[in-house]
DNA sequence: TATTGTTATACTCTATAACTATA
DNA sequence: TATAGTTATAGAGTATAACAATA
């Protein structure tokens, strides 16, 4: 048996996510070492980037954070001026977030260290079959919760 | 675009570990909930009653957890008389964790929920391949971890 | 000298609940 | 009433470093 290897298990789906999961915690944290920003932190600046304007709320079903975390993501993110709250006129009680220029800067000092992880991954797998095998995790993790909240299991 | 949705990005695969690895967080938490075990201390428990007797490092290896994280699931789980330390023989520095009856109980009453769990995913999607992908994506990680120290990059 | 395991500290994420402001 | 967001608290994981004991 391989040194990092486990007994073969009912339940190695969820250890290996386990596992992965901190596999791939361990790159974003590296690829993103130095740049004064978080791999989570990271994950909220690339979004709200990419969505240019974008809610709080929306960004934690987006991302499955809690939305206390989220409170402090953009607390810690605007204090830094990478990111403003501008008025949401669709809703008083919401805002949205949008980038500043620094913050559009350490998207662009950042997004190639991303970009190169990921060309490096795709060497020595098959990315984009890993991405789609991901998503149809998270959708059965998702149906399942359905399941639970619809039936009387 | 669906509420739940990323705009296109190219690094979707870390993003979507981080996806994957909270909703998968979520139905393990639900899976050991009330048993007075966290799901973190199951992938511990667990991964003891198969190995029989498996040394603190071991653990930390395959599990992908700090060698300090370790030492505090240890603490815990023997403090709750699920599992003792047997000296090794092998290496006076070391020593090896064992089930006690009581570990063995636990184990026996948590291990249908994850295999039920599991079983649901698999109403949902395809488990096994689902599985494989995240083991090559978790060999992946590995394979750049090596190159970033064997080379210059 | 290097490794195994523990402990202590500081920081971060999460769960929960209480709270405001608006819908 | 319900929802968006914030704040406070307590619990838990991690990184780091220092340490004792053994290899």
């Amino acid at each position: 048996m391989a040194a990092d290897a486990l007994p073969e298990r009912a339940d190695n789906v969820l250890l290996q996510t386990f596992r992965t999961g901190h596999a791939v915690r361990e790159l974003m944290e590296h690829a993103v070492a130095g740049t004064g920003v978080s791999a989570d932190e990271w994950a909220v600046l690339s979004s709200v980037g990419l969505f240019r304007s974008v809610a709080p709320t929306r960004l934690a079903t987006v991302l499955r954070v809690p939305p206390t975390s989220i409170s402090r993501y953009v607390a810690r993110l605007a204090g830094n001026g990478l990111v403003v709250r501008m008025p949401n006129e669709a809703d008083g009680r919401s805002y949205l977030l949008v980038l500043t220029d620094e913050g559009k800067r350490a998207v662009d000092a950042i997004s190639p260290r991303f970009r190169s992880l990921v060309a490096g991954l795709a060497e020595h797998a098959d990315v984009r079959a890993i991405e789609s095998a991901l998503v149809e995790l998270e959708r059965a993790a998702k149906a399942l919760d359905i399941d639970r909240r619809t039936t009387s299991r």
